[in-house]
DNA sequence: TCTGGGGTCCTAGGACCC
DNA sequence: TCTGGGGTCCTAGGACCC
């Protein structure tokens, strides 16, 4: 357990790593998304992974879509990436593993975030943690709170490149009169759904009768956003390695596919993805789950135990194939996903 | 906003068993 | 079989995060 958490976040984190490798860009806008094979085909249906700063003053963000931010972009000197994740995993290992260095626990939760706890000076720390980050060319925010919750929180109110704390003592000053999706962990949906419940604030959440709220949002789940309002979290850092629960790969095509040979002709490309990231892990898969997305958006799922379980890439994609011709989808076909659970690591 | 890809966790209903 | 209550597993879907 920890007296202090401190969360870093690097700064627009695609767009930095490519600048470290392309510094003849600094300074244009940048955006980085989509594949290698789809960033000249302007049919292609990919969003935006991440937007430099300067690319965001034209309005440009994450998850918009890559031909809307093209236009946004026209009548600059803008410059599109393909998103690199091999590279970008190595300079986030570098980091962390520096991070790992400070001689403090620390919590890996993302490419580019992670939470370092003290029982020292948090000031004196987050400064180490910006200076450290500073070595490999990239600069973070960091935010300090006493968990994890409110240092996370915090780090909003640090971005770009600087340091904020929020405790016990402030939370309530800080943040309780923004709307609860303010919080890391309520979205949209749950807003709307507190929205109706008459709680429009995170003050009005902290002060909900967390039964009343889980009888609208679920037995576990509403007395959780009740805590979250509270501005609880955890003390205590899981520093140990990320062990994936599964692995999955899914392709949205560039057109809609309705025909079946080709259609299964795409799982099973997939499924052997999928087989060899699961024999990479050296585990077994248990499970295997198709997604399947039709052109109105709507998205079905199935998935079936892989009995016994295995990790053989014709035996993944068998059960892939089967369950896609349970579901005999009707309608054209924009996504195919292939997802495979992970027995316990050996 | 014609809406990616890779993950995690929770919920709820039905099956099944005692 | 005019029929209870509960636990657990399986499955589909929803929500959220980066």
């Amino acid at each position: 357990m920890s007296r202090w958490i401190l969360h870093a976040d690097l700064d627009q984190f695609l767009a930095a790593a490519e600048l470290l490798r392309r510094p003849e860009l600094a300074g244009r806008p940048l955006v980085v998304g989509g594949d290698a094979g789809q960033l000249d085909d302007p049919h292609a249906r990919t969003v935006v992974a991440t937007a430099s700063y300067e690319a965001r003053g034209y309005g440009v963000r994450s998850g918009m879509p890559m031909r809307l931010a093209r236009r946004r972009l026209a009548e600059t000197d803008a410059v599109f990436l393909p998103s690199d994740t091999t590279y970008y995993e190595q300079v986030s290992d570098e980091v962390m593993r520096l991070l790992r260095g400070l001689g403090e626990p620390v919590e890996v939760i993302g490419w580019d975030e992670a939470f370092v706890g003290t029982d020292g000076d948090p000031r004196e720390l987050a400064h180490r943690i910006r200076g450290t980050v500073a070595t490999t060319g990239l600069s973070c925010a960091v935010g300090i709170g006493d968990n994890t919750l409110r240092a996370k929180t915090a780090t909003g109110y640090a971005k770009p490149g600087g340091i904020a704390e929020l405790t016990a003592a402030n939370w309530f000053a800080t943040l309780g009169a923004d709307p609860p999706e303010a919080l890391p962990g309520i979205g949209r949906a749950t807003a709307r759904a507190l929205a109706e419940l008459g709680i429009t604030t995170v003050t009005r959440l902290a002060e909900s009768r967390p039964g009343d709220v889980a009888a609208r949002l679920g037995p576990n789940r509403g007395p959780y956003y009740v805590s979250l309002g509270r501005g609880m979290g955890r003390t205590e850092l899981e520093t140990g390695p990320w062990v994936p629960r599964s692995r999955s790969r899914e392709t949205t095509f560039p057109t809609d596919l309705t025909d079946r040979a080709a259609l299964h002709t795409e799982l099973r490309t997939l499924a052997h993805r999928v087989a060899a990231d699961v024999a990479a892990e050296d585990r077994d898969c248990v499970r295997v789950g198709i997604r399947v997305r039709t052109r109105s958006f709507r998205t079905t799922t199935r998935s079936r135990a892989l009995d016994p379980p295995g990790r053989g890439a014709d035996a993944i994609a068998d059960v892939a194939a089967q369950l896609l011709d349970e579901l005999d989808p009707d309608r054209p076909v924009r996504l195919l996903g292939v997802r495979a659970e992970l027995t316990e690591p050996a």
